[in-house]
DNA sequence: GGTTCATTGATTGCATGCAATTTTTTGTTA
DNA sequence: TAACAAAAAATTGCATGCAATCAATGAACC
């Protein structure tokens, strides 16, 4: 056994890189670390009690994942999003969760279905007397279920890591008026679409259901942060 | 000025790894290093004239695109995808491209319209005069006509990247007798559903198209890559 | 002769240090 | 007082070195 300092709580499993880059993440995910943040290399290794050379090599991982944008020679920030990045973005989740509908409608086997009609129906329950953070649970599981039952990995894993990315842009989405009950009846005629396995039907609800939020929440977020500050064009956007 | 020893044809523009980055995913895409092959950091480092630190980083960017698994401790090799991988990453870059192409139908102007009208009849020259390389570019060309086309850039973005994941692995794909034919018999209903704006009936055209390719290039490898020596289950599964 | 364990060798992973570029501060001038 | 310029301070990017871990070889034992 080494004695090494105070590694961070080192996580079991993963090397220390993994343990940064899954804690990072999640305080970016999570909204703990908003966009435009500086991410100052120096801090975060003291932080975590590592030197600055895994540091790096995190933020690598971050820009990868499209949380962090890396400027030469000035550090990185949290990625922050342009309205048309946010809507381009959104387009991307409403296709790739498409397609995943439209496979799951084809594959879902029989306990599958079970499962999902009966989240649905419980969430009839959450609707009536749950929070919205309730709501935004069930939503999570049903998205999940959905993208299980597509058996897909690759798509589910492109999906995944889309979602991840908007997650900062998101929270506020159910907050406005109506949105949760709207958000309901589209599930609605989503899953029932799925139960009776009509691909393309299912293909183009979930189309729609997820540009409306794509397009709400791109004018929520446009609303509160017009001021592009660090006007910087994401340096790593169009190939 | 330091007089670093020879730091590579540093290419006046991106920064030191970013061009090992290409460098090295150009060798992997083009097949010069094949599925398997092992990237050793110091003999790397001594081919560009840097440091271990800059290989390490190159590593992780080339790993989080997919081209490279990092075993633990173990160092890097060329990814080497199962029939079950490769199965699923064509099923992913299908659903992908058949989204844009349905994307495309609905938003390409005239003028795009033109030019690939054009390109497509110009193909039949190709078809009977050319040869398999040209008809692989004019291939490339197409698709990426219709990504343009399509007008969403995160959905390209996430289609060439797949598509750079399978390149190791699809290039004897026109090798096949009567592929290249059958490949533009395909492609011309493709592209007369766009002209005529057809987006459903394209989206299954072009997934039709892609699964076809898919299944015979997952086929062709399975053949020359049964003995699955690394049987590792991507532990560190990148996302 | 085959199997198990220990030692050697090589490679990875991280810490530290230095040069270069960038940003900020400060001083000078119109 | 505002604006410009120059120097200082901080930060990034890479090189190098060292400890920990893993594959490989050889010796001892069954």
């Amino acid at each position: 056994m080494t004695q090494t300092p105070l590694p961070y709580e080192r996580a079991g499993k993963g090397s220390v890189v993994d343990s940064i880059v899954q804690n990072l993440a999640d305080d970016i995910v999570s909204g703990r670390l908003m966009p435009g943040t500086k991410l100052d290399a120096r801090s975060m290794a003291e932080r975590f009690g590592v030197s600055r050379t895994p540091i790096r090599e995190t933020f690598g991982h971050l820009a990868a994942m499209g949380l962090v944008t890396h400027r030469p020679n000035r550090g990185v920030i949290v990625a922050t999003l342009s309205f048309q990045a946010l809507t381009d973005l959104y387009e991307a989740m409403s296709e790739l969760e498409a397609a995943l509908a439209r496979l799951a409608a084809l594959r879902m086997n029989k306990q599958q279905r079970e499962v999902l009609l009966q989240l649905h129906q419980e969430s009839l329950d959450v609707l009536r007397d749950g929070t919205v953070d309730d709501y935004s649970r069930y939503n999570h599981e049903l998205h999940t279920l959905i993208f299980e039952g597509a058996q897909s990995s690759q798509l589910q894993q492109l999906a995944e890591a889309t979602r991840m990315r908007l997650a900062p842009f998101r929270r506020a989405q159910f907050r406005m008026p109506n949105r949760v009950s709207k958000s309901w009846e589209e599930h609605d005629v989503i899953v029932r679409a799925i139960l009776a396995g009509d691909a393309d039907g299912v293909a183009r609800l979930m189309r729609q259901h997820l540009q409306t939020v794509g397009t709400m929440s791109a004018e929520f977020v446009a609303e509160n942060q017009p001021p592009e500050r660090g006007s910087d064009t994401g340096s790593s956007h169009e190939s």
